[in-house]
DNA sequence: TTGGATTGGTTCATTATTCGAACCATTGGT
DNA sequence: ACCAATGGTTCGAATAATGAACCAATCCAA
């Protein structure tokens, strides 16, 4: 592993949950030496990706990364368009929506937008790591990726974050088929309890899903008119969504008008 | 340089003029060795820091970024970081400092620091309401805000909040150009009685102010030198904090070094 | 069609940088 | 007063970064 993959792993143990990290503890985390976390979160440092919160103590994520993701942004408009595409998405299923990006092997959080429809409502973080197998996001992603991709996510241990999550790659392998004739995956419970949760896929221009966009709802509120309602929207803003960002849906990519 | 340096120096090549940088390209700008900074590039890319746009051509920034920027826009609020600023600014001056944002058409206190330095200080309250026309910080939002957004203000009723406070809307407008010049706004008496304050704005991610920081002295300590450093202390405080909460400083708004 | 000048990408011996065990100085708890 | 944490520092040994030279592919003008 080179020295900037090292510094750039350690950015990855931010979290939601542990959003400052001192040195001892980054160490530990990254099983590397202390005077190596140190130098590389000095550098770090120093390009301001990571900054000390008080007098000399815990680190966490610093300024620069904002300047780059508004540049990011500014090139590649995924946020803002989704940011869109949710609010219409939440507004016209009365549920809460959110969109989720592939990045590497992992499955990350990017926004979300809620409907004041109802109180209870499903709640989302950003920047939460989902998982590709548990969830609906995941698996409408899987069904359209390479064979390649599939096999290297489903080899790795699959958690069961609920009592009912499928944790069996032939069982998750065998949903794939039907997720690609209706270009819709649901996923009931399976990352948390009482979600019912539709996804559809986002493709990029080389035809192969960049992330999913998403509707979840307290079990109870799915009855067949919302599945029906859901869905339809659902495969309309993911198309919408693709055309934003100058992706291209595959010819297999169920088209709107399928039930 | 260190390593880590480096690789992370390559970033700040990217810019909304050239959002694509081809490998050739970035080691002229750079001067680093080819095959350097292939490498570097490429333990970028792994980390999703940059990805190449097509079948093996020009690099822009990667979607990590943005995931980076959500955390961090999630630990790091607003709020938080103006109580950082404002330390530092009353620490320095020797005065209170204060930030407000706007919320709609409303200017509301945000938060605020004190200095030990002089019994005699000016009190904040936070949450206070405060006015556009009559306070240091509202010239300064006003001076860099859209058109419409101060014509919507300066076609309310215009509260006389002392018997100096300036209510003619078109003396209004006539001090803001000399604002926008200075990047500084000024206000003795205009809200409250034996209060000289001085103010800067902060800005949003779409170059338009969010929100003010200020220093209030009583006007007895204002004096040529303490103007001078105010004045310095705010215009270096309000890029900062700009920075840290993802903003951008629109072009016109004027340097540092600027008296 | 050809030939030169680009491009992105790769190799490998040399060398400069990073590594890490051990070591401080502080802090906080018992 | 003690121990166990913490963040930070040192320096010889080991490793990873370096860069000149080299490919293969593409582009463009002659």
């Amino acid at each position: 592993m080179g020295t900037v993959t090292k510094a750039l792993s350690l950015l990855k143990y931010f979290s939601q949950l542990q959003p400052e990290i001192g040195l001892s503890d980054m160490t530990r985390m990254s099983g590397m030496n202390k005077a190596t976390v140190y130098r590389l979160l000095s550098e770090l440092q120093e390009g301001g990706f990571v900054e000390q919160v008080g007098n000399g103590r815990a680190y966490r994520l610093g300024p620069e990364v904002l300047r780059l993701a508004a540049l990011r942004e500014a090139t590649v408009p995924i946020l803002s368009v989704s940011r869109a595409v949710l609010d219409r998405l939440s507004t016209a299923t009365g549920e809460t929506a959110h969109m989720s990006i592939v990045q590497g092997t992992q499955l990350n959080a990017l926004s979300h937008a809620y409907s004041p429809r109802h109180a209870a409502k499903v709640m989302m973080d950003d920047a939460e790591v989902l998982s590709f197998h548990a969830t609906s996001s995941g698996l409408a992603i899987l069904a359209f990726s390479e064979a390649g991709f599939v096999d290297t996510i489903l080899a790795q241990p699959l958690r069961a974050f609920t009592a009912e999550t499928v944790t069996d790659p032939a069982a998750i392998r065998g949903r794939l088929e039907a997720i690609r004739r209706a270009g819709i995956s649901e996923s009931v419970n399976g990352f948390e309890l009482d979600v019912h949760s539709f996804s559809a896929p986002v493709f990029g221009p080389e035809q192969w899903p960049i992330g999913a966009i998403a509707v979840a709802a307290p079990i109870s509120r799915v009855d067949a008119a919302a599945q029906r309602l859901i869905s339809a929207e659902l495969r309309h803003c993911a198309r919408d969504m693709t055309r934003d960002i100058g992706g291209i849906c595959p010819a297999d990519f169920p088209a709107e008008a399928a039930a």
